[in-house]
DNA sequence: ACTATTGGATACTGACACTATCCATTCTGG
DNA sequence: CCAGAATGGATAGTGTCAGTATCCAATAGT
């Protein structure tokens, strides 16, 4: 297959996908000519997964970068495949917190060692909780608790669900399902919140 | 408190707070002269709420306008609150995709009525379907119909807590508790995955 | 009176994700 | 076998976004 029929079946103008090649996300076909390659259907996949992740994952391209590269190259070791997985998706903490003291209470009160946690995750949770306080909207502690307990109960079951065979496909799922499975809980939970309130108040 | 003040207790540089100004984000200060205007702690809460939503929120600043507009000038009705708050946050569905095959389907098996939800929220779900697929990453209807029901249970209590004393505390609340929440649910997820690593291959 | 600051307008910047152009080769159809 | 289309590779240009910077005449404070 050669890159415009690619493009065609990507969808993709050419000059895209000339562009991810470029910056390291596709790699490169076999060349049969100093000016002619030949490319298949891992090409074709490798497209649609790229689309993927800069689209409805809402990733950027170095972000994509880091995320393929540790999709091809996963660590040896399943223990910190998820620090792995979600360090590739973090991007650089600008600026770190000062301190994580929010964060740390909270992880305390649900009882969940801090100490295991990426400290890239936990810098993620006190953002976020400095945002709800510098929006002016409180939360209160059970609240807290509650979306915690939450998360912890649909995180369980994913963690099951690991794949153990081989170091490549748990790596996959586990950063695949970190990043793709983002948009979809937001959605789910919007269309659950109208549902709600559609029973409360309708 | 003069430009200058209200920017330095921002931590804001002043050509930032005109930016906002000229963006429509920003109320007005009240003019004493053609080139000079007082501001107060309005506009200094309103700043703190700007920042919350373009930072850790990670809104655009079109989609912040639209935001602040829904908080300022919310509807009458708590009716289509959701809705609305939902549609200020949805940005204009670039392209939305041919049908919701997907999305109906999985909310049919979830008993969640598709007609009281906003279409945008139905194709964002779609979308996030899509983007699964596209990835490669197969989800069991069990595994989605867990998700949602997880986001039902979070979903529930948040419409409990809906003050129902004035519109405005409603619209603040909806929109905020939509914006705001999303990071602090997305971290405490990847922390509980850790955790739940941790505890099962640690 | 004189320097710093202000509101308001306009112009510029850097990052990002493409998109277009160029060029020397190579493939393809008549 | 040869004209015209397509290719890989390099480089340059585009549009958008979120600020930054500059300029100005008109105050403000000292």
């Amino acid at each position: 297959m050669r890159i415009s029929q690619l493009a065609e079946r990507a969808r993709l103008p050419v000059a895209t996908v000339k562009y991810y090649q470029r910056e390291g996300l596709l790699h490169e076909g076999v060349l049969t000519a100093p000016n002619q390659a030949h490319y298949d259907e891992s090409h074709l996949r490798r497209l649609e997964l790229i689309r993927a992740l800069v689209g409805p994952a809402g990733q950027s391209i170095a972000s994509t970068r880091r995320i393929l590269t540790a999709i091809s190259d996963p660590p040896t070791s399943e223990y910190d495949l998820l620090g792995i997985a979600h360090q590739a998706v973090t991007p650089a903490p600008e600026r770190m917190p000062a301190t994580f003291a929010r964060a740390e209470r909270l992880l305390g009160h649900l009882g969940w060692d801090v100490s295991r946690c990426a400290p890239a995750s936990v810098a993620a949770l006190e953002e976020a909780l400095l945002g709800l306080e510098a929006g002016g909207f409180f939360v209160e502690d059970e609240v807290l608790e509650r979306y915690g307990r939450a998360m912890m109960g649909v995180a369980v079951d994913e963690v099951d669900d690991v794949p153990t065979d081989s170091p490549e496909a748990a790596a996959r799922f586990v950063i695949l399902g970190t990043v793709l499975v983002e948009p979809l809980l937001l959605s789910l939970r919007r269309l659950a919140q109208q549902t709600a309130s559609a029973k409360r108040f309708g």
